[in-house]
DNA sequence: GGGTATTTAACATGTTTATGTGATTTGCTG
DNA sequence: CAGCAAATCACATAAACATGTTAAATACCC
């Protein structure tokens, strides 16, 4: 048996997903609520499996009801219910410990299927959700573009650094003359458009070149 | 009608899977393969709606497959099949424009439907797959845990460093003077464990402390 | 073969940083 | 209220850095 907590502020759509829910073997609802005020008492009184928490209410909204959940229960399973698929609060949710994230236009059947999944370890997602969630992804760690045709050396000398060296050190470690290091910084300035050490350092960092 | 191309180097599961989708309505697939050697021509010459990609396999697998196939065709939805799911190869296929990734022991009505989704534009992943992704997500943009305990002041000082400013540019800004600026940086620097400007920058960035 | 980019190096000059030492004011806390 | 951290400012000195100019050896491309 799945023990079920539902905050949504919509009275037709809450009392809707309770009768649909509680109608099916195997759930159980045990309350639902039309917002997030005092929802750490209410998550410690019932003690529920599964929490589905609507995004959008008035007042204390569902992103702030996770993150008072997960403030001080990290075992509850949380899904997120919205209408939209949009890209911000799906991320948010995510940061937060949300264990999945549905779409309320999700037909009963899968909901239920979802919800069991979600208690059993999974992380059920609509699939235009995944979609969301794929894109952000590979856009977040996608390599930078431009990579200022830095030569081989060059690169040696911003990647020391980055790392604290001065030219002095530099100098040692590359085995050339100080004055060589300042040409190759010289160099690396231009190319960088920068003037000083900790701007093309910052820029290293901002750029990924290093 | 979905058209698809298999690619799958166990004999038995490339067999099944083809009779299994072919034997469904609204399906149908135009050929299957047991490796990735030739798949830009092949993908080519059948223009498949989905294509089903195994990732472990001889020779070229599917990542690398994957990987030919986004170099000339962008639109081609293309789902990754495995039996573990593990992390890295989510992350690399996802990076790579990879459109679902499902569980090789998923069952066939729930394969069917997957394929259906990706066709649409979702992107349909096992649950358990969903998770290994949200993990990646929130683990990869979590806040640093040392804070250092920077004053308000300092860090607005790091700030500016960050940003390129001289010391006597940081004074300009600030409305202070510039051995007041000495002063806060000695101060940073002793709290950073660092001697000097360009470290400072590196730490900043490396620590998310701007 | 001549133009172009890279890597190396030297010399000079002025600016910026790093470090030490010391001091005053303000506001918070036990 | 005494003590402490934060923020402010001053003076001094040495080290590190930024910039300009010049130039030789090497290598690659059209």
């Amino acid at each position: 048996m799945i023990k079920l907590l539902i905050y949504e502020d919509n009275p037709q759509l809450r009392e809707g997903l309770s009768m649909l829910i509680s109608g099916s073997d195997g759930f159980e609802v045990l309350a639902a609520f039309k917002n997030c005020e005092n929802v750490v008492d209410e998550v410690e009184a019932f003690n529920p499996d599964v929490i589905l928490m609507d995004i959008d209410m008035p007042g204390v909204n569902g992103l702030e009801g996770l993150k008072r959940i997960r403030a001080v229960n990290t075992n509850v399973k949380i899904l997120m219910l919205t209408v939209f698929d949009d890209n911000k609060n799906i991320f948010q949710a995510i940061s937060n410990g949300a264990n999945g994230y549905i779409l309320k236009k999700t037909p009963p059947a899968k909901l239920l299927e979802y919800i069991a999944e979600a208690k059993t370890g999974g992380a059920p997602m609509t699939a235009s959700v995944a979609t969301q969630v794929l894109k952000m992804f590979s856009s977040m760690n996608n390599e930078k573009g431009e990579d200022y045709n830095l030569s081989e050396r060059e690169k040696q000398v911003l990647q020391l650094l980055v790392d604290g060296y001065s030219y002095k050190m530099i100098a040692g470690e590359m085995f050339i003359a100080i004055d060589t290091v300042r040409s190759h910084i010289k160099k690396i300035y231009e190319k960088l458009h920068v003037n000083s050490k900790s701007e093309a350092v910052a820029k290293a960092f901002k750029d990924k070149i290093v």
